[in-house]
DNA sequence: ACCCAGTTTCGTCATGGACT
DNA sequence: AGTCCATGACGAAACTGGGT
C-alpha cells in the first residue's frame, strides 16, 4: 500500500523468520528510489547508545543489505521500523529511494538506534498540517501564555522607552533579581519606578540622554530566538520520545505474539511426541 | 454544575556533549 | 572558550474522569 522498500531487487518478508504481526499489517516494500538523502545525524549518548530516526510515508517491511526490518503501520501514518540486527551505518544502494514522511522511526533491535535525517521532497506535510486537530488548535490557543504574553501583561511587552532624565539604580533591595530605577523627572508625584529583571539577556530599551538608544534590543532578540529554537527543540524531542516509546510498545507486542506462537508450536510438538511414544 | 485529584501538554531552564 | 543542540527536570495551565 504505502511505502515499500526493496534492496538490490530482493523482496524479503521480514516476518518470515519472525512472527506475523496480527494487529498491524506490514507492507513489503518493493521499490526504493532514492530521493531521500539520509545521513547519520547524531549519536545519542544516553542509555540507549545511539538512535536513528527515519521518517517514512508509512511503514512497512524493509530490508537493507540483508538486514530485515520489521515495521508497523500506524493509523496516523506514523511508522515504526525495527531491524532485527544492528546496522551501522545504514545505507541504501544507489538508485534506491525511500519515500518518507515525517514522524516515523527506524529502530534496530540491538539497541543501536541512530537518527536519520531525511530531506523532504514531497509537497505535503509542511508542518502546518501536522496534527491540526481541533483539540490541537484549541490547545494552542488556550494554553498557558507564553513569556511574551506574560511580559506584555506586565507592561513590558513592548519596548519600554524611558524619557531622558536622571535614573537612579538601586540594587540589592526588594525583589531579588530586580533592579529599581527611580526617575527624577517623572510626572507622577511619587516618581516613576521601573523595575527590570536582571537576567543574562533580559534588558530593555532605555534611551540615553546622550548618544544612541543603546540597548539590548539585540540581546532581547537573541533571547527570543534562543527560546524559540529551544521551544521547537523541545517539541521535536518530545515527538521523538513518543515515537520511541511507540516503537518499544510495538516491539513488545510483536515479541509477545512471537512468544505465543512459539509456545503454541511447542505445545503441539509435545503433543505429537506424546502420541508417537504412546 | 461544581469540585478535585490525577494526567497531559507546553514553555523554560539547566546541563552535558559535540563541534568549531 | 564559545556556541549549538538534545534532553531531563520543573512548574504552570489545561484536560479528564469520577464523586457529590
Amino acid at each position: 500500500m504505502d511505502s515499500m522498500v526493496e534492496e538490490n531487487g530482493s523482496v524479503v518478508d521480514p516476518l518470515a523468520q519472525g512472527s506475523q504481526s496480527g494487529e498491524t499489517a506490514p507492507n513489503i516494500v518493493t521499490s526504493v528510489q532514492s530521493q531521500a538523502r539520509i545521513h547519520n545525524q547524531q549519536q545519542q549518548q544516553q542509555q540507549h547508545s545511539s538512535q536513528q530516526y527515519l521518517q517514512l510515508a508509512s511503514t512497512s517491511i524493509v530490508q537493507l543489505d540483508a538486514v530485515q526490518v520489521q515495521s508497523v503501520i500506524q493509523p496516523n501514518q506514523q511508522s515504526v521500523i525495527q531491524t532485527a540486527t544492528n546496522i551501522q551505518p545504514l545505507s541504501l544502494s544507489k538508485g534506491n529511494v525511500i519515500l518518507v514522511k515525517p514522524n516515523s522511526v527506524i529502530q534496530t533491535a540491538q539497541g543501536g538506534l541512530q537518527t536519520l535525517q531525511v530531506v523532504e521532497t514531497g509537497s505535503d506535510d509542511d508542518g502546518s498540517s501536522e496534527e491540526e486537530s481541533p483539540k490541537r488548535r484549541r490547545d494552542m490557543l488556550s494554553r498557558r501564555p507564553s513569556y511574551r504574553k506574560i511580559l506584555s501583561e506586565l507592561g513590558g511587552g513592548e519596548i519600554t522607552v524611558i524619557p531622558a532624565g536622571s535614573i537612579q539604580l538601586a540594587q540589592g533591595e526588594g525583589v531579588p533579581g530586580l533592579h529599581t530605577l527611580n526617575m527624577s523627572n517623572s510626572t507622577t508625584a511619587g516618581g516613576t519606578i521601573v523595575q527590570y529583571a536582571q537576567g543574562p539577556d533580559a534588558q530593555f530599551f532605555v534611551p540615553a540622554s546622550t548618544g544612541p538608544g543603546v540597548v539590548v534590543e539585540d540581546a532581547a532578540r537573541k533571547r527570543e530566538q534562543r527560546l524559540m529554537k529551544n521551544r521547537e527543540a523541545a517539541r521535536e524531542c518530545r515527538r521523538k520520545k513518543k515515537e520511541y516509546i511507540k516503537c518499544l510498545e510495538n516491539r513488545v507486542s510483536t515479541l509477545e505474539m512471537r512468544n505465543q506462537t512459539l509456545m503454541d508450536e511447542l505445545k503441539s510438538l509435545k503433543e505429537l511426541y506424546q502420541q508417537k511414544t504412546d
